[in-house]
DNA sequence: CGCTTAATGCAACTCCAATTGCGTTAGAAT
DNA sequence: ATTCTAACGCAATTGGAGTTGCATTAAGCG
């Protein structure tokens, strides 16, 4: 039998344009309106491109916040080194801190937790993935990625989606230091 | 001036039936279709109640999947009194995650999630009082309900959102034990 | 450059959520 | 029992989300 190649994706030109352009639309929208007052047809007009164009890309507009909400911080920029658990963690925390604290992140991230459940469709499956790297970077420390999440990721989660008035400039390094005091 | 007296709410009889059956109705279909493809009609149909009433009691959805997230662990129910705040922290702890291992549970609160954000619809302002109340007990400890909220709440709550099956038998036992190695 | 077809645009249509006005029922108070 | 009116039911309507078929554009590639 003969193998089927795959259809050439095209990814430039007018689709990045059009990518970019929803993107930027359902930041601008989602901080507006709030995540569940949004609509595709809304994005659509305010992205000057044409609703049935979304609907193709994504299917609906969960699916949609969740992509947006998954990659908005960038898988492949640089982490911390600070030679140190502690601090690459501390400098970790802060950046985290500082992404929910920007009201169009905390709504995505709600918008990600509205359709969370599932083992595919994690929009913080990236920082379990950086959590993992730091501990493994540093196996003298007896930390585990587990605890990383509960008592540090968790926190600042919780609070962005929940209490994010409570999301303060020393959060970060008081949540590293009640970490590393146990 | 004469004060006008607050008009005679009625509570009890056919509004109490219905308030129970969209309740019921809600919490059936949203562990059937899950949180994001509800919608009132359709509970309307399987609480055999007309749409109009709930639109016209919870004004749309988000507002009454909240309403139900909030007051489903009821605020009047037995806490622990173990004698110690770690005894009743570890029972309360217990509940907690009980309570969101029901995926109907989980649903809610990520509906919650969704619409959470400003200082009146948090439907989790319950665990924050009672976790206020614990410490307020038990004033030789020096925990704060800041740290019960980060370190035990938060962990629950965060896994029960994105990562229900890691939600096991142990896992309140686990927390409670690092807060208190700290 | 020219070919192929992926991706978008456009328009018409369907379907259902949400609104509104009005009549009916029944809870609460006296 | 009677009154008042809150809460519900019903029906008609509207508005927009989402779908589909077809035409158009342009990205990828030899």
């Amino acid at each position: 039998m003969e193998t089927k190649t795959a259809p050439a994706k095209r990814t430039g030109g007018r689709s990045a344009l059009v990518l970019g352009a929803v993107k930027r639309a359902t930041e601008e929208l989602i901080e507006e309106k709030g995540q569940e007052r949004l609509t595709v047809p809304m994005i659509a007009e305010r992205a000057s491109v044409n609703p049935t164009s979304i609907y193709r890309r994504w299917g609906d507009l969960p699916s949609l916040i969740n992509d947006i909400a998954t990659y908005r911080l960038d898988p492949a920029r640089p982490l911390p080194e600070s030679g140190t658990l502690r601090g690459d963690l501390a400098g970790w925390a802060q950046e985290i801190v500082a992404h929910y604290r920007n009201p169009v992140n905390a709504a995505l991230l709600r918008g990600g937790a509205a359709v969370a459940g599932d083992r595919e469709s994690d929009c913080l499956r990236n920082r379990r993935a950086e959590a993992t790297m730091f501990v493994e970077r540093h196996p003298e420390s007896e930390l585990s990625a587990d605890r990383v999440i509960d008592h540090l990721v968790a926190p600042i989660v919780y609070r962005a989606i929940f209490l994010p008035w409570t999301l303060d400039d020393d959060t970060a390094n008081r949540l590293v230091t009640e970490l590393f005091a146990s």
